[in-house]
DNA sequence: TACATAGTGTTATATTATAACAATTTAAAT
DNA sequence: ATTTAAATTGTTATAATATAACACTATGTA
């Protein structure tokens, strides 16, 4: 027996607009989001908030909390939506999510003073990627 | 010879912002501060904003990234302000720092897919705290 | 069908953060 | 002590990010 994974069939705002942030190179803040989906009907914040949630929630994309942006998973079989980390350059802003089967380990089993373990966690990286180091 | 540590003066709205943040339970916003120390003279967001860029640049404060919420730092000793870990309890909102060398060595020294190492990181970890755990 | 759940459209508003500029304080450097 | 540069302050205005409230519509399912 397959061990089942729920599809989300995406709604026509959550499309679009997920759609937008999987072409983008880098991550987009919501306002940008929201202009560039102007012209396929999304005119309110709301509208574009309301998707992002549901997108994030089911491990679509992902939140770049120190950047107030999102960027589309780049791990689609990503079972741990809840378990981000990303490297960000300082420089040029690039974001990169960081697929560690090694990292997410270890900070699965982190347990801290108390005993106690988190399985969800958000890790930034910070510092200069490869092509602003030079 | 020892190795110095810069000092840092704090001004006068530094320390009264540093001070409120610091006896403060939990992470405190921005305009919850400000509300807070209007009574002090404090009247307008910049002042209180500068005041915490800076309280952050010299790692006397964190600033809890998925909350917009800063919390005094922890480890009084802490030499890397820039590398920082917190538990936050999805229940009741606690945040406490995390001081583990081993977290902070494992971290510092890990390598990305293109043996890139980052030594400035935030982690914020979620969960229950032991409290709400009950 | 009837019901519950999730999603939508809309207006208004709340919350978080920065721009711009003039004045003042502080800490060197001469 | 005087000059100078750097940091900090005070102030007004505004930008950027995010949510509340409410009426309505689509979707799945019992
Ligand atoms: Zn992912
Ligand atoms: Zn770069
Ligand atoms: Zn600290
Ligand atoms: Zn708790």
């Amino acid at each position: 027996m397959k061990t089942m994974h729920k599809e989300h069939t995406l709604t026509k705002n959550q499309q679009i607009i997920f759609d937008l942030i999987d072409k983008s190179p880098e991550p987009m803040k919501a306002y940008s989001i929201l202009f560039n989906v102007q012209k396929k009907g999304i005119k309110a914040p709301l509208q574009v908030y309301r998707a992002l949630d549901k997108l994030v929630e089911i491990g679509k994309i992902h939140k770049i909390e120190s950047r107030n942006a999102f960027i589309a998973c780049q791990n689609s079989s990503c079972q741990v939506a809840k378990a981000t980390a990303f490297s960000i350059c300082e420089m040029c802003e690039k974001v990169t999510e960081i697929s560690s089967a090694g990292l997410s380990k270890y900070l699965t089993n982190f347990k801290d003073k108390e005993g106690m373990k988190y399985s969800k966690y958000n890790l930034e990286f910070f510092g200069l990627c490869k092509k602003c180091r030079t």
